[in-house]
DNA sequence: TACATATGATCAT
DNA sequence: TGATCCTATGTAA
């Protein structure tokens, strides 16, 4: 499931996977077939993210703009597959077919339209890495919006989901109710280091793994992580994996949110 | 079978 | 704030 660290994931996949020899584009579907017919049977120059936005470049000079939003899956499959009736969009070469379901974008769009959109998107950590740091203060020193909002808002940073943000101020040890503003630039600064390092491991892995082996005790098996993956996120009523608190869910942007009262402090604490 | 839920975003009220 | 869209999965009935 898609924040920005599985979108670039899925951009360098799709690249090696499709950008090799001439691309079949179906729609099993049925309600993709005229974007489909645009690039079926041309080839893919590249593929690239942009926050939770993925574009594939094609020779024929059409973008395939997909947003995966909250349920939307695009995955690889063996040739022989046989596609559902809810694959919106199935690309397919000589070795390989990739089915997308549930997106909440699937359009193809031209390069004006593209620049649109980038345009609406925040610094991305995975894009820019360190260097993107200063766009993010500047964003988030400055507005009045409690951090936990922000922070799911693609125009201050692009990629953040609902996982990274609880799973980030929790690694800095702020609440989710402090603004921007009152962070000191020192803050803001870690929040993007921070950030830029949980979305790379994040990409790497293709699953969010926040915890550091430090805190994660034993031997780290894939058992143990799997069960132990996040400090804080879904783990209400739980016990801090840090002190001896207890987990507390919330509501921030109209959706849930956890943080841990003792590790993570306020504006006056 | 039905319902709740999900790592998202937009549009209406 | 609430409704809505999109699909798959797990749990309850």
């Amino acid at each position: 499931m898609p924040e920005g660290h599985t979108i670039h994931r899925l951009a360098a996949d799709l690249e090696k996977d499709l950008s090799n020899g001439p691309v079949t584009a179906l729609s099993p579907q049925g309600r993709f077939s005229d974007g489909a017919s645009l690039i079926d049977g041309t080839h893919m120059l590249r593929s690239e993210a942009w926050g939770k936005h993925l574009f594939c470049w094609w020779e024929n000079g059409h973008i395939l703009h997909i947003h995966l939003g909250l349920i939307g899956k695009f995955r690889k499959f063996d040739l022989h597959h046989q596609p559902s009736e809810t694959v919106r969009l199935r690309l397919e070469t000589a070795s390989v077919a990739w089915q997308l379901t549930g997106p909440q974008t699937c359009s193809v769009i031209d390069e004006d339209e593209w620049a649109y959109r980038i345009s609406k998107l925040g610094p991305d950590p995975l894009r820019l890495g360190k260097r993107g740091g200063k766009e993010f203060c500047e964003n988030i020193l400055s507005t009045s919006i409690p951090l936990g909002a922000a922070l799911l808002n693609q125009q201050f940073i692009a990629g953040i989901g609902n996982v990274y943000r609880s799973e980030i101020l929790f690694l800095n040890g702020i609440r989710p109710d402090v603004s921007g503003k009152e962070l000191t630039l020192k803050q803001a600064e870690e929040i993007w280091d921070t950030t830029v390092m949980l979305l790379r491991k994040g990409k790497a892995w293709n699953r969010i793994v926040t915890i550091t082996p430090e805190d994660h005790g034993s031997r780290v098996t894939k058992k143990a992580l799997d069960e132990n993956a996040l400090y804080v996120y879904k783990r209400g009523g739980l016990s801090c994996r840090r002190c001896s608190g207890f987990i507390t869910q919330s509501t921030s942007a109209g959706r849930s949110i956890w943080y841990c009262p003792s590790c993570q402090k306020g504006t006056n604490a």
